[in-house]
DNA sequence: TTTTATAATCGTAATATTGCAATATTACGA
DNA sequence: TCGTAATATTGCAATATTACGATTATAAAA
């Protein structure tokens, strides 16, 4: 046990439920709105920022990054982390709509 | 290790985590969906519906139930579980002006 | 080339989550 | 009250997640 259902959902379901995801941890929401704050950003900033080790920063931006939400510019040493507004506004859109079609008929 | 810092947010970032979180898992996302598109809804028509056990769904649901998301009316045995759209809507507009309020500066 | 700074990866410990069988509880009808 | 149907809770096994120290990789600077 311990593993997810997915195969039993429809793509849709499991859709919302991963792109919810990657936002279910304050680490990864304050990471986004940091770096939406700042003209860029660097690791470095992060492990500061927030407070947790350089490590653990590392793995929670792997996580944003792999769901597609973050451009990576390398600059030398330092890495200007920037947020993909395309892919972020669409999982805005997503998000909203599900929200929207979700409605009550009874009680 | 394995325990999420959340003392080191802000209310707002926990916030936004701690609502995501709620949609982070497709069962969860399922049973709002499956609830919205019916009259009224027990408990046993979503294990035949989403295919896991009782037990199962039943945990599911408590989550989604603390979360604030549930208003439940009790119809003898059975049970109406409704969609608390007051809160349902406050979600939907916190999650979604946090969307909003992210930018991208650099890049 | 060596040093230095930065970030990714590895390994591991601790806790959380998921799922289910078994059992308990609750509420109704006979 | 007894039996039954519906849901909740408990206990447990398996897997996932979180966090961090240590190490590694990379690229600029000395």
């Amino acid at each position: 046990m311990g593993v997810t259902k997915r195969f039993i959902h429809s793509d849709y379901i499991n859709q919302i439920s991963t792109i919810a995801k990657v936002f279910s941890h304050p680490a990864r929401v304050a990471i986004l709105k940091h770096i939406s704050e700042q003209e860029q950003c660097i690791c470095n900033d992060l492990v500061d920022e927030i407070g947790l080790s350089q490590a653990t920063i590392s793995q929670h931006l792997s996580v944003i990054a792999d769901a597609g939400l973050l451009k990576g510019t390398f600059q030398g040493k330092a890495k200007c982390y920037c947020i993909n507004l395309e892919t972020f506004e669409n999982f805005r859109e997503i998000l909203n709509s599900f929200f929207i079609t979700t409605k009550s008929n009874c009680c």
